[in-house]
DNA sequence: TTCCAGGCTATGT
DNA sequence: ACATAGCATGGA
């Protein structure tokens, strides 16, 4: 995709592959607000940007431009993988419906803390909790950064209920010091197999949100999430209900190497049918 | 009031 | 290896 990179600033003016609201709001990402229309606020980390659409263009405003390029995933084709994964015309809909989604290269860390949170949950909530835990991060004068690790053990069980955790708080306590012991930068070169084997020892992460783990903040994107919206589409396609496992499973052999893409369509398409 | 939300842990068979 | 109760919390 075309973008213009300046010092403070990415521009991107062909917007058919990246839309912010499709980005943002298709479930991959709870660390964002939203000033108003195609006007959101987005952290990662200790970075911050924020993205607008003027006069049809993107204006990405930030200190960090080459981490928004990564994270924004702007060198990914985006044509090539929707051609790969329009296996049938179900998902051909569902890119067409969410054409400006990226996966985003988001921070380990915070997608692990995350989808612990997202456990048997709603978007809003989660996204309100995760800006409640950046609150003891690092101040950095606009915003906060995310806490580290380091920050996250001063934390309570009795903090995370404050913040609407509700009983996933004691989850995050123990997880967050489950993690002291592993190099979270080594687990990247480790196979899938393995991270997905070790993600399960963690407590509050199940099959579901080890996925997830494993699409949004490895990058693996031979992966596929099955919540509840996927179960409806796995229905709405084979026109049969089976266990999460096996329709995750039946879902990346159909799909191919590209599987966790379509599970963002899928998934945007899908929650879109209600409201 | 009951159901549901990007399910998981613990505890049974 | 699979089935199910219980779980915090707020919005529909």
């Amino acid at each position: 995709m075309k973008y213009k990179v300046l010092s403070d600033k990415i521009i991107i003016e062909d917007s058919t592959d990246f839309d912010i609201m499709h980005i943002l709001e298709c479930g991959q990402v709870f660390t964002y607000t939203k000033n108003g229309e195609y006007d959101y606020d987005v952290y990662s980390l200790d970075n911050f940007a924020n993205v607008k659409l003027i006069d049809g263009k993107y204006i990405i405003t930030t200190q960090n431009p080459k981490y928004f390029v990564n994270y924004f995933d702007l060198d990914t084709d985006y044509n090539a993988i929707k051609k790969d994964i329009s296996k049938n015309e179900y998902i051909k809909k569902a890119v067409e419906f969410g054409h400006g989604i990226r996966i985003l290269h988001q921070s380990l860390l915070e997608v692990i803390i995350g989808f612990i949170i997202s456990a048997n949950n709603n978007i809003l909530r989660i996204t309100k909790t995760m800006q409640k835990i950046r609150e003891f991060g690092e101040n950095k004068g606009s915003y906060y950064a995310f806490p580290t690790l380091e920050r996250l053990h001063d934390i309570s069980v009795q903090d995370f209920i404050n913040m609407g955790a509700g009983y996933r708080a004691q989850y995050l306590f123990k997880v967050i010091r489950q993690l002291d012991n592993v190099d979270l930068n080594e687990t990247l070169s480790w196979d899938t197999k393995t991270l997905k084997s070790w993600l399960l020892s963690l407590m509050g992460v199940g099959p579901k949100v080890a996925d997830c783990i494993l699409l949004f903040g490895y990058g693996r994107c031979d992966c596929f999430p099955v919540d509840t919206w996927i179960e409806k589409v796995y229905i709405d396609i084979f026109e049969t209900k089976q266990s999460r496992a096996k329709m995750s499973i039946d879902l990346v052999n159909y799909f191919g190497k590209n599987a966790g893409y379509a599970q963002q369509y899928l998934f945007f398409y899908r929650r879109s049918f209600v409201k």
